[in-house]
DNA sequence: ACCTGAACACCGTTCAAGT
DNA sequence: ACCTGAACACCGTTCAAGT
């Protein structure tokens, strides 16, 4: 995901800290690169600081890391609210999902959803960071949830189950557009899967 | 994927040089961590050697990783080619497909496929390596295609589009299953893809 | 409170020197 | 032909010293 990337959460917009300059550059080079990827010496050059000064605001990469994670599913968990509290159709909702969410990191740069990156790292990813990458998943599966119930139709374990196979599905078809910088063919699997039946509408 | 990692290629199955030993422990690292993750010193240290001698086999990082992605889309291949052999029911190949491939590197240590991960790290990928990352993708995707048109009902054109469609939403389900080290929850997205009607059968 | 240069142990890579 | 220690520029991190 992205769109969302460059704001603070919505419970910080009063603040512009150089915090969230640190954390705004962060997310963007983790979402290309990957937590492993995630440069301390390039990101404080991006935001006019030497290394050792990153260490003030953060006390590791690790903290760092768990930050951008953190503030990467706020924003998207807000993203969904706002969607949801716009569109009273569950149907249009879940139409919207793919293209408001994985669609826009895609049309950034060809960048991947953050959480989709740190999940094939998670062998080396700190515990912290580990958490709030998961965090992402869950709040997606708990919104595709509500919605595909809202649809009605369907108990809410089938809901659930559901919902799990169209965040793993579009999660999957982000992965494979970018390996090819193919936007259309991620707009070509979404279809696929709404002729398939796996997404509804 | 995986399972067929420990295996050289069909092609050369007749030595049992150093350099296979370096690249069965390559892509094993590789497949846990990541073109980034695969560590050269460690890698040595695996195979019992020094880190300098490494570069007596393969010329850099980057050549190693290449042969890599090269010899794991052969096995991949092999192994799609042998499973095809043995199955006259196109039916029963896409019933085996998850698991033979995708479910088998889950299985062995929460391993991810290699080109998978490699995809994820589109950005930092030397052109040789990215270029053997992409062709598993080509071979997975044209024998899906084969495979579906045996089935019949569909054109080639739309059975080269739902062979993609059930290659990505697979990759995906691996990726969400393995950031939850949790093998029941891959084999219950790929039940919800089948129930769907992503993947026959 | 915030920044910094210098240093640490690590990384990929090179190379001259060994057998 | 294959291996190696030492060195290079890089990495994350620390720390004493600055304002």
């Amino acid at each position: 995901m992205t769109g969302f990337y460059l704001g603070k959460s919505m419970k910080q917009q009063t603040t512009n800290s150089s915090s969230d300059k640190i954390i705004a550059a962060a997310t963007k080079m983790a979402q290309a690169h990957g937590y492993s990827g995630l440069n301390v010496r390039s990101l404080a050059e991006d935001v006019g600081i030497r290394a050792a000064s990153l260490y003030h605001h953060f006390p590791s990469k690790a903290e760092l890391a768990a930050a951008v994670a953190k503030r990467y599913w706020e924003d998207a968990a807000a993203l969904l609210d706002s969607l949801w509290m716009e569109t009273e159709d569950p149907l249009t909702c879940l139409r919207r999902y793919p293209s408001e969410t994985f669609r826009k990191s895609l049309e950034v740069g060809n960048r991947m959803c953050l959480a989709s990156f740190m999940t094939a790292e998670y062998d080396d990813l700190p515990e912290a960071v580990r958490k709030e990458a998961q965090i992402f998943a869950d709040v997606n599966v708990a919104w595709l949830t509500k919605v595909l119930l809202a649809v009605g139709g369907m108990s809410a374990k089938e809901a659930k189950k559901q919902a799990l196979s169209i965040f793993a599905a579009v999660a999957g078809a982000q992965l494979i557009a970018r390996g090819r910088s193919d936007l259309a063919l991620f707009d070509s699997l979404i279809d696929s899967y709404r002729k398939s039946g796996l997404l509804p509408g």
